[in-house]
DNA sequence: CAGTCGCATTGACATCTGTCGATGTATCGA
DNA sequence: TCGATACATCGACAGATGTCAATGCGACTG
């Protein structure tokens, strides 16, 4: 993976885009693209908002497969998207894999884009 | 089209999505989807972000081509992308076309995400 | 230890998507 | 009126994407 991740670890004193209010270079358009390529089907979204609705703020494949009607591979394969774009986090515990939402970077991939 | 816009229309009574913190149903999901799809394509963001970072906050088709490198055709159809997703709005004057960006959309869909 | 459960991976497939060249359509200028 | 300009649309094509059934792999349970 080449994740420059330039958008995740923005330094601290630092209100926004190190640039400032010019627009974004190819790079930078590539790692905000990516994050909201993730949330670009309803599938993914739809699961997003399951696990971020969810008492407990995580779930694990078998609790999502029966909401989106999906088989157990595409879900899982789903939430491989999603974490990949971080803005999901999974964690195995025994028999499961849990997942929490991480919503973390889609503001910062918003700023990114509209730093308003 | 059968945009339904139930993200953009809100009452201006109420915080945020209308439900309150449930999980997005499948029409909401295909909503908010359809204009993160939209920022999915680093060109697209890259474009967006060209508008918006110019000095009149508007663009035509010529002015773009250049800084992304791809055809004519090519960024008409981005564009178009962008303004079905209502994050872009086309004004036709004279020979030209002139875009502006509304990210309007996009807090939105962020917002009906992460009502946070 | 054998069986079951939860999940990821693989392979396959139909569909969608980004891109281009060619062409059509207004609009402006000479 | 004729040519040039700006843009959209069309047709085509390679590559990406969403989906499933089948399979593999750990972890728990009896």
């Amino acid at each position: 993976m080449t994740t420059s991740a330039t958008l995740l670890l923005q330094p601290v004193d630092a209100c926004c885009a190190p640039a400032g209010e010019d627009a974004l270079d190819a790079s930078q358009a590539e790692d905000v693209a990516k994050v909201f390529k993730a949330l670009g089907d309803p599938t993914r979204v739809r699961l997003l908002s399951l696990i971020a609705a969810s008492p407990t703020g995580e779930a694990c494949i078998c609790d999502l497969t029966a909401p989106v009607g999906l088989s157990q591979p595409t879900v899982s394969h789903h939430m491989k998207q999603l974490v990949d774009a971080g803005l999901a986090v999974r964690e195995q515990r025994g028999k499961w894999a849990y997942y929490r939402a991480n919503f973390t970077a889609l503001t910062a991939s918003s700023r990114a884009l509209n730093p308003a």
